[in-house]
DNA sequence: TATGAATGAGATTTCATTCAT
DNA sequence: GATGAATGAAATCTCATTCAT
């Protein structure tokens, strides 16, 4: 079937995360990528057009996968603060490993052609879109205070996840999976549940 | 004196922040550097020993500027409230202009040395100390809440407006002078003060 | 039977001239080729050799053609002008299809062996020979004047022939089968029959 | 002065018509310019943006050498006649080393730029203008005949002097310069005086 | 000190050809 | 016999850095 084919670029795929995320964009050579592969260079480029496509077709991969698991996360709760807790926990498990990375890669370069930043962009606006709402339904089932900036409160939780697992990551020195993010989200809570 | 030389130095950083900020490190080529300090392409080494190098020192300037407009923005303020959104605006208006590319082009490459890692990680220390320190001096004058998490409450505070400046800038594309953090500060401050 | 073989050369053949007519032999890709051809690109490769081979397999199928055609050419004129005029005629319409193509990829480069070079200075010689001949009739025949030098004359046919349609069709853009070279061959003969 | 430059282009220039030759553009290669040139392979890039580049340069080089010679060619004779076995000696002694080669490498072949191939043409017509003056005033002057096609005739002229080389050369093995060309000039200007 | 010139090391990409089914 | 898949070898071009003036 043609799932061989499928498979190749998964493999391949997974071989780029490695290695984009070891070294970026630039340093990353498509050798190493071909090596970690267990593949020979010029086979890459049976799979994809070039390094740029390859750099991308790949971070279309992992958004869709974390935009995924964010969505299974959220499920996970019952309340609106543990659904925003269990988004923590999966932002840092899974996410740390790549997404970050991506996100850098790609904020500041013309490595990536405009239209995947655009998607990126839409990724983004979908993600803050399913927190805002999630606070709506907590303001709906009174949960959170009736009168708060929703999308402020947005800013706020998911800036404050992604400092939170710096600070304890960088500075610390903790693994994502160990970072507790509980003392701080229940600070903010205290914000959104009004005085 | 030696102050020509310095005088030289200088410059060359300056153009080094144009074309690092627009190209990243990997894509900035010494010879645009040159051009835009109207020297030589040469004469750039004999002030700086590689392009890391030059790479590093402008990081090194960038820092230290940032941090003296973090301490004079802070001290614009009577209140903790309004010393942080002093603060938030600064970010705003200086940084976003170079030091996030720093930020950026810095977090997963080797182009820099583990050594300026450090060193930019003990910045980022010093900022959380003086937001922390800032916090610590509300509770002591009553204007926030004893009990609270002061370390948690930073990273809370430097998180949002991260995101604060990334929503609005990327999304709403605004520019950074016009972003408005002060609903998202109340929210925040909300929490702060305790229920 | 073994005409199955032969009719998938034949149909690569076509193949091949439409692209290497197109694209002359290193910018013609075999995968092109094969493309053209309706049939996989390793298949190819059951029928020749290798690039090369197919490309000299081909200027030998056009030379023969070319020869034929040049015969049955000469064959339509009853005095050696009319003979000469239908050469020249042939060779606009059928030759510059794709002959030229092949005298230019062939003659600087060592894309071609030897051996095929010599074969085609073969057919070279062949018309040269054949246009000799039809001169020599003319000397018998009374139609053109004895002394002249059948050599140095038939230099001037095929010269001024290849001259002539490159004048007509690139600088005055006329499509070879409406080349006119009547008037050139007219000055020609003036000088063959003699003062 | 800046005619260092100057002479280093001019030195590239010959090695390139060296490689270029004996290998036309695509098997020619880079690195075996420059060490025919005697330097390192990027220095090249220093002179000429690209392989193409340098080939379209080397072209025009030898298009204006080429028409050059032929003005002065055409000045060394007196009658109509002697200009253009003059002309005819100089095809031989000069272009013959390289000028086919780059006819050739040009054809049909999008190695060149549309710009360089109409370029070309224009040396071509200039040169065709003027062989046809040169016959003109060999009617004006009585040595030719008044009703001839000069068209034409400029046709056969440049067409059997090629043609005539072609057969003398590769035929019959002589070095350019000892092609004699003269009975076949004679032969065509029997037709030229008329009869 | 300042710099134009030179270059070596390396990276991406192409494609003819082979292999395995 | 036919072919999709895989690849190795090669070639262009880039650029940080050094050299010589």
């Amino acid at each position: 079937m043609a799932g061989i084919r499928e498979e190749r670029r998964r493999q391949i795929i997974q071989a780029a995360m490695g290695v984009f995320g070891r070294k970026g964009f630039h340093r990353a050579k498509i050798g190493e990528i071909a090596n970690e592969a267990e593949i020979g260079k010029s086979t890459v480029y049976e799979y994809f057009d070039s390094k740029k496509d390859l750099f991308e077709e790949m971070i279309r991969f992992i958004a869709q996968d974390y935009y995924e698991d964010v969505r299974s996360a959220l499920d996970k709760g019952d309340t609106c603060r543990d659904k925003l807790l269990s988004f923590a926990r999966n932002h840092g498990t899974f996410i740390k490993s790549h997404m970050e990375l991506a996100e850098n890669t790609m904020s500041n370069s013309n490595s990536v052609s405009e239209e995947i930043k655009k998607e990126m962009l839409g990724w983004k606006m979908k993600i803050f879109q399913i927190i805002e709402d999630v606070l709506k339904t907590g303001i709906d089932s009174g949960e959170l205070c009736a009168g708060i900036d929703t999308r402020a409160a947005t800013s706020i939780i998911l800036g404050s996840i992604n400092e939170g697992y710096a600070v304890q990551c960088i500075i610390d020195g903790k693994r994502p999976e160990d970072a507790d993010l509980e003392p701080m989200m229940d600070l903010i809570f205290t914000g959104l549940k009004g005085q």
